[in-house]
DNA sequence: AAATAATCGATAAATTTTTATCGATAAATT
DNA sequence: AATTTATCGATAAAAATTTATCGATTATTT
């Protein structure tokens, strides 16, 4: 079996998923070669990349363009079903709850939780808004062991604590907040200034 | 001079100016020990990668954590403003057009643009929503470079050929689709379900 | 049926990144 | 003033990642 594929290749399989189900050759084959460079990648880079999920890779033709989708999917879904909660249903918590993308690789968001009451109901994509009252009581439910902070800096630390009180095992900070955590917690920050600031950095050398 | 600061190491530069903010001995000094240990991160590398931005540390003390701020802040080139513009006022838009860690770090999002004529007006940060129709003169008029897509992936397409054909040379594609542009244009994919993906492996190893 | 062309997958080389080691240096202590 | 201690920064080793090479394989063409 496939297993121990490395954080980087981890990254890439995605791209490949995204754009296999794109193309026209959807019911056809696709080879490393016409896949690199569609994606401006190299071509044995990509090889060695889908040779981590998959060896049905014929000479000649490439990938079956169905079985590979479905070995990706598999790859990056494995082990994944995993159960989540949101604190924050600003703008970015209601964009992450509807988010469609991460059912696809076995997540689930299962709520979100904030303290004004204006928000509690549904979102647009049927997800829940709870009062954070009511936090503790479904994480233990559902067993939910990943938080997602969305709430403003000053407020972060605090709703961490009380994720972590809980016993959330893993938070995801989307707050410039840093956080600070019992050993055996894992904090993952997430700041787009980096994303943003990584792509500029690109624009200004290539000139 | 400090150039050639490589990919890796410029994503965990903003960590640490991230964290050095935050920190009490704001106005005295901090060594990579200390550092590291309170990022969980190797002692070598910190000490390494302040060494790509730095040469102001001191035996025994470690670095001036105001020194050291400023070099990471101009190492990393907030200190040069750029400008961007948003097409897409969901929710993600939004939270992005709202988003202060972006001006905290000398970007500026101009301004957001939206086919929904519900939507135009301001957001509750300030920033202006317009009409899809007003791009092309603001573009031009503010000499924009950077174009962010968080619209739907059944328009994203169209909206990455408009930024491209109105002179935006790099793209941060938030959508699932996969963008074709010309040479010379820079496409950055976000992708939430990877990094949430990441953070779930890393929970489920350490176990 | 044989020759050709395209591509896989494995192995090897090159490069990059991470981690370890250690002498030099500056503050603190004796 | 000498000694100890903590840390830097440089150099070296180890590990991981990327890139190159090449024989084997399979469809296509002759």
């Amino acid at each position: 079996m496939h297993k121990d594929i490395s954080k980087v290749v981890l990254q890439r399989l995605p791209v490949y998923l995204n754009y296999l189900k794109t193309i026209p050759e959807k019911d056809g084959y696709i080879s490393a070669t016409v896949l690199a460079s569609r994606l401006n990648l190299g071509e044995v880079q990509v090889r060695k990349d889908l040779a981590s999920v998959s060896c049905a890779g014929k000479p000649k033709v490439g990938y079956e363009v169905k079985t590979l989708i479905s070995e990706l999917e598999s790859a990056l879904g494995y082990d994944n079903t995993a159960d989540a909660v949101i604190i924050g249903a600003g703008h970015l918590g209601m964009a992450l709850l509807d988010y469609k993308g991460f059912e696809e690789y076995g997540f689930n968001i299962v709520a979100g939780f904030d303290r004004n009451e204006k928000v509690w109901g549904k979102t647009e994509g049927g997800k829940p808004v709870f009062a954070m009252e009511k936090l503790p009581s479904l994480i233990a439910r559902m067993h939910i062991k990943i938080g997602i902070v969305t709430v403003p800096a000053t407020a972060a630390q605090e709703v961490c604590d009380l994720l972590v009180e809980n016993g959330i095992l893993a938070v995801w900070n989307f707050s410039s907040a840093h956080l600070n955590v019992p050993d055996g917690i894992l904090v993952r920050n997430e700041n787009m200034a980096v994303s943003l600031s990584l792509l500029v950095q690109h624009l200004t050398d290539n000139k």
